[in-house]
DNA sequence: GCTTAACCGAGACGGTACGTCCTGTCTTTCG
DNA sequence: CGAAAGACAGGACGTACCGTCTCGGTTAAGC
């Protein structure tokens, strides 16, 4: 069992990567250009152009190169522990360098470039979701969650808060906002009895 | 009291900001370009620069200038309803052109853009945000909201799921989706007794 | 009586010609190109391609801007003397540079693109041939010169072989080389009586 | 005796300069590429690269191999008569595809590449002059030409006027120039008795 | 006849330049 | 006098070739 890919390929792609990411820090993503990143991994564009077809898409190959453990999803047998536990992992990684702003550009592209945005879903929003679902599916067999509740909508509650704040608010994102949007959450926001 | 611009600079503004609009509509932001808006709306680029200090600024006036009635909340009496309504109505614009694309491309451009990003926030969601709030407030006095719900999230909650779906996974959405977010949040996540 | 041209864009375009040239002698024409122009004459290559459609042709205007005063055709009223003069004085510019490295390749660049062959032909070409025709005519109408004789002819016979030498076999070419040439042009092929 | 070369090789380089001619005939020497030379002979770019160290050697080389047998210099005895035969011959080479275009590009490219001036020279003229010069030399001795005509001339005498056609007016070229070169040649400028 | 070295196609690679487009600034011209 | 028109320097685009360089897969020569 071997790469078909020759060993040099593969290093220039990663460092092609690498200059994309260390330029997206240093400038931000809008004055990213494809000839600044063969310039700094001392490549020619070419060399770009034949694995990446856009921009957009070399960003995102090269912000999921960075894959951090995000979504180790806890299972401790508590679910809303285990949800906490999770939300907390993804604002630390969504409120900090170098993912937070990184990111946050990538979903900027999204809406620009229906490719990002299909790769974005497919590759790092998916996944997330089966593994979330996974683990709430779970949880409810066990009783620990309501048997009615619509499993689909777990990501787009739970994180759609979070979203609204990266990208329409742009405010700080702290474990203090998750309790709040949880307490929320749980409490309803029905009149008590 | 007059105005102390003159009708003919009113006027080409006007001008300048529908040729923004024909063109993003017509061939996507990514492809608009100041050179063409001006070419658009027969006016030179100076003219443009002359009002607007970015792309990004001038499509946001743009947009906010077609200033659909969208957000005059209803006050019927009962707040649940009227939050419905109010998120039907946000979802009948989001969904569907010219609207839907447009603020699309907008809340993309505020990922990369900071002097977007603050405009959008305060201009469009602000006032949005100030209304529903006060309108839960009012309810709240009444008792139809749990007096220790914290109104201030009740946008990220509410429309962060909206959100989510027009920027992350940008499947169609419809009526029936704001129907279920609904009922899961009033439901709650929590086993029933 | 002014210019349509403004100074500025008058200026401009000579401190191109003149780039083209340092450029073309420094490094030749073939190393030659429009980028390199450009960022030594501190200008926008949008400013050269506006103004010439061509590297030849860019090159064709940059060589007859230097225009010096090859083409004064000496009337002394001794036709033969004046000929020699005039090749005396070709021969002077062909062979040293700038001029004759420089229009040599010009020369070289026409056998590829015909807007160049036809520039050479009707701005240097021409004009020098009409200029030598009429002072011919003229001798021969005084009888200094055979009354049959294919005036038409005259720039081919008496400037072919030095193109023949700058070109082809692309030896030094002395005064000396006229004189023979002169020689055996007069002299005639024939065997003598 | 037998050639070093294998078969297979010199079928290749025979491959390589027809793609080379075909190409070159179809789109010009300007748009001439090895790249679309290799892709059109089949070929690995390394393997022109191993056998010419440039294009115009290629082209040189190419060029030559359809080495029509222009230079079989006639010999009957009436040395003019030949020499205008010879020259036709020339003439009949020159001003007809594929040798015409194809000679003219070559004569181009020699003026930006010294290699290519060089092999042109000592392969297609040299030759030529040598073959010319001789047959003169017999016909001097036998008293059909001036003792005193400077043979090393005759080439730029008499092909002079095809080069300045074929370059620099590049106009047509027949029989009938030839005819009226010759007799202008041996008429001579002078005035008659 | 089997190895082993050379040759070969294919094409990746770092570069350079192309000709185009757009940016944001600046003249110039016209109404 | 102010706006259109567009010239301008600059920078990036995506493409085409350059000449060099791996890479496997044939040839074909020497053992």
């Amino acid at each position: 069992m071997s790469t078909s890919q020759p060993e040099r390929a593969v290093a220039r792609t990663q460092v092609i990567m690498q200059s994309t990411l260390a330029l997206a820090q240093e400038s931000g993503y809008a004055k990213l250009s494809i000839e600044a990143v063969a310039a700094r991994a001392g490549v020619g564009k070419h060399t770009i152009y034949r694995r990446w077809p856009s921009k957009g898409l070399l960003f995102l190959d090269s912000l999921l190169s960075l894959n951090e453990p995000v979504l180790d999803f806890p299972d401790t047998g508590d679910v809303l522990a285990d949800l906490r536990q999770q939300t907390y992992a993804a604002v630390d990684l969504l409120a900090n360098p170098p993912w937070g702003p990184l990111y946050q550009s990538l979903v900027g592209e999204a809406q620009h470039d229906p490719a990002v945005a299909a790769g974005l879903s497919e590759r790092f929003i998916r996944p997330q979701t089966d593994r979330t679902v996974a683990r709430l599916k779970s949880a409810q067999d066990q009783g620990q969650v309501a048997p009615d509740f619509d499993l689909d909508l777990v990501m787009a509650i739970l994180s759609g808060p979070l979203y609204f704040r990266l990208l329409i608010t742009q405010e700080p994102m702290t474990h203090d906002y998750v309790d709040r949007i949880f307490e929320a959450l749980f409490a309803g926001l029905s009149p008590r009895g």
